[in-house]
DNA sequence: AGCACGCCGACT
DNA sequence: GTCGGCGTGCTC
């Protein structure tokens, strides 16, 4: 008879706890069904995780009531939040309460929401004849999918390829088997054009899980997809949690992007999640992406995942020019520094005065600030980690935010004696007043997150442009994303170094990712596109394979540094935070800390390689955040799930120092 | 996390 | 003597 009941707790506490069930309660007990429980000194929402005879402990209490009559959760989804819990080092209740929607978290079973189904109309569209090279990635996935081996694809297509006709047809082929298929978005290009593609070609069988329904809509959508209403689901990360039926796909486009990874506990990747998901459910997991994850392009290269690429643009359109223009050319012309190198101010001009448009990208600053030179482009690095060295203004110095090795700024330039160090970061504002003085009777439309703050704002701002109300568009990341305007003959990249410095060792990927999104901007109608970049730093790889659009060979040159400095996709980086209000004691807990873990480390024998490795603590990137001081430390290892359980171990022994709050990110980016 | 327990200094 | 500071430990 099972008299207890095991349930976790959405607290960041290990559990599960054990629970007497009363005898009223015995028939309706299940697994997966939310429970009231008294915990501590009052009543919580418990999920239940598993049923038992026998309590592991004395002096059990009684569990209040059951909330569900189906269970919430079935056993997929508790065994993949179960997963990402000892993954990602959350609890497991923790993980349970990212995968279901808000709604059901503090016990409520029904939400009033106005339903207004208004049964909108669209085109219906219909399967367009796939390339060879579509057909033989379909061919392979709807196999796959036909008999419920799991595989993880990559489809690596360069941009305007048709992946997205690959992901339609392969959901058809589920459909067609009575299967599911779950297909995840950045949030920023969950835009209704997107979910405009799906609705065409399936119509009523999508639902939509944004971040900006209300949560009475997102329940509705949820609960149409749990009663297998839909079976197709069309959203951004969380939307890898949807409660589908016969799930027999997932896809996960631009693979690559950041905001697949949640920021706060459970801090989980969306990405590895679907292939979890996808392996738990025996389905087949896409993944695909213009420019590749190292790590995902990596495993594919191990033959850990099956690559597919589709190398050729629709209609064979050629891909578009990139003129690299090196900024020190300017500075030994004699010219005062400037924002808009000749070209790029000569480019914008033609193509704005032959009555077409131009795009601009700004990469904001954000909160780092590097030193360059202006005459031979040499930017000041950490002699151990290689990484790129931050000013901090207080201080005067040039700090390491991996192992906190401190140098004072040159004067004069290490690499050629030039004498004009950059303080780069500063200024990049001026870029958008700088276009109002420079192309005076132009149509200017400005797009960043301070433009788009209120509703309908981003919407109006495209919408002028598309309608060629605009004839620039400047802006940060938002416009890197998904544009399709036929009329873009020009972009321009002010400067590709301010995301190429920034002290994180994926500057070179995002920078390749960047440029090779933002060429894929430009001539994707009959005009030839042509993009200009501006750099000091001309030869670097990431900007010279992004010219010839050769992402193999960005792919051999990153990796060759990676397998050297043993970071991912050669190791596995967690991330322990320390945050306190006090410097000093921050600073001394987290030393502690580390030397903690280092002495545990040695323990372990020489047979076990790679051999993780401890490195910090060093400051944050912003050191200071709201009166709180921040400490990292990093530990590289080669298996995730033995690391956490001897970083569990020896934070257990490690305590809470009072005022010392700690925060573990797995795979942090 | 969140909250009660307990052991120290400043007050009616 | 007791109010309250926050450091410690536990939650089935």
């Amino acid at each position: 008879m099972k008299n207890f009941v095991k349930v976790v707790i959405g607290l960041p506490i290990d559990g599960p706890f054990d629970y007497a069930v009363p005898e009223m309660l015995r028939s309706q007990v299940a697994v997966g069904k939310r429970v009231w429980v008294p915990f501590r000194y009052k009543d919580m929402v418990g999920y239940i995780v598993a049923l038992s005879e026998a309590a592991d402990v004395e002096n059990v209490k009684p569990l209040r009531s059951i909330i569900d009559k189906e269970p919430v959760l079935d056993s997929e989804m508790l065994e993949l939040t179960k997963w990402m819990s000892e993954y990602y080092f959350s609890s497991w209740g923790e993980a349970i309460e990212a995968a279901i929607p808000g709604g059901l978290k503090r016990g409520r079973t029904e939400i009033s929401a106005r339903v207004d189904d208004g049964d909108e109309e669209f085109e219906r569209s219909q399967n367009l004849k796939p390339t060879p090279a579509q057909k033989n990635a379909l061919d392979d996935i709807c196999k796959d999918i036909h008999t419920n081996s799991y595989h993880t694809y990559l489809l690596h297509g360069v941009t305007g390829s048709g992946k997205t006709e690959v992901y339609l047809q392969a959901i058809g082929c589920a459909l067609e088997l009575g299967k599911s298929s779950i297909v995840l978005v950045p949030e920023i290009s969950l835009t209704p054009q997107t979910v405009e593609r799906f609705k065409s070609r399936f119509h009523t069988h999508v639902a939509v899980l944004h971040s900006h329904l209300t949560p009475g809509r997102r329940f509705e959508e949820w609960k149409k997809v749990k009663s297998g209403e839909a079976r197709i689901v069309v959203g951004a990360r969380s939307a890898i949690f949807a409660p589908v039926k016969d799930l027999g796909l997932v896809v996960v486009d631009e693979e690559h992007e950041n905001s697949y990874k949640q920021q706060d506990a459970p801090r989980y990747h969306a990405r590895e999640a679907a292939i979890k998901r996808a392996e738990i459910a025996g389905a087949v997991c896409v993944l695909g992406s213009a420019t590749p994850s190292l790590e995902s392009y990596y495993r594919a290269k191990q033959g850990g995942y099956k690559l597919k690429e589709l190398s050729e643009r629709i209609e064979k359109r050629p891909m578009p020019e990139v003129e690299i223009v090196d900024m020190r050319d300017e500075e030994r012309a004699g010219k005062k520094l400037r924002i808009f190198s000749n070209a790029l101010e000569k480019g914008i001009m033609k193509a704005l005065d032959s009555g077409l448009q131009a795009i601009l990208f700004l990469n904001r600053r954000g909160f780092s600030t590097f030193v360059n030179c202006r005459k031979c482009g040499h930017v000041v690095k950490c002699k151990h980690c290689d990484s790129t060295l931050t000013y901090h203004f207080q201080k005067k110095k040039l700090l390491c935010h991996w192992c906190n090795w401190q140098a004072d700024p040159p004067e004069i330039c290490p690499a050629c004696e030039g004498s004009y160090m950059n303080y780069f970061g500063l200024g990049t504002e001026k870029v958008e007043s700088e276009t109002h003085r420079i192309f005076l009777n132009k149509r200017i439309g400005r797009m960043d997150t301070d433009t788009t703050q209120k509703r309908g704002s981003h919407k109006r701002i495209l919408s002028d442009f598309k309608n060629r109300k605009l004839d620039l568009l400047v802006g940060t990341q938002m416009v890197a994303k998904g544009l399709d305007y036929p009329g873009v003959a020009l972009v321009g990249v002010v400067s590709a170094d301010t995301a190429l410095h920034v002290p994180d060792f994926r500057s070179g990927e995002r920078t390749f990712n960047l440029l090779t999104q933002v060429a894929g901007r430009a001539g994707r109608g009959d005009v030839k596109g042509k993009v200009v970049v501006q750099t000091y730093t001309p030869t670097h790889y990431a900007i010279a394979a992004a010219k010839k659009h050769d992402y193999a060979r960005f792919y051999r040159s990153e990796t060759q540094q990676r397998r050297q400095l043993k970071l991912p996709p050669f190791a596995h980086i967690i991330c322990i935070t320390l945050r306190g209000r006090s410097s000093e004691k921050t600073k001394q807990e987290a030393d502690k800390l580390s030397a903690l873990l280092r002495a545990r480390l040695k323990k372990i024998p020489p047979a076990y390689f790679p051999k993780p490795q401890v490195v910090g603590p060093a400051t944050a990137i912003i050191p200071r955040l709201r009166m709180h001081y921040r400490w990292n430390i990093f530990l590289k290892c080669a298996d995730v799930m033995w690391m956490n359980k001897i970083l569990k171990e020896v934070l257990t022994k490690f305590g809470k120092p009072s005022g010392i709050y700690t925060a573990v990110d797995v795979d942090p980016l």
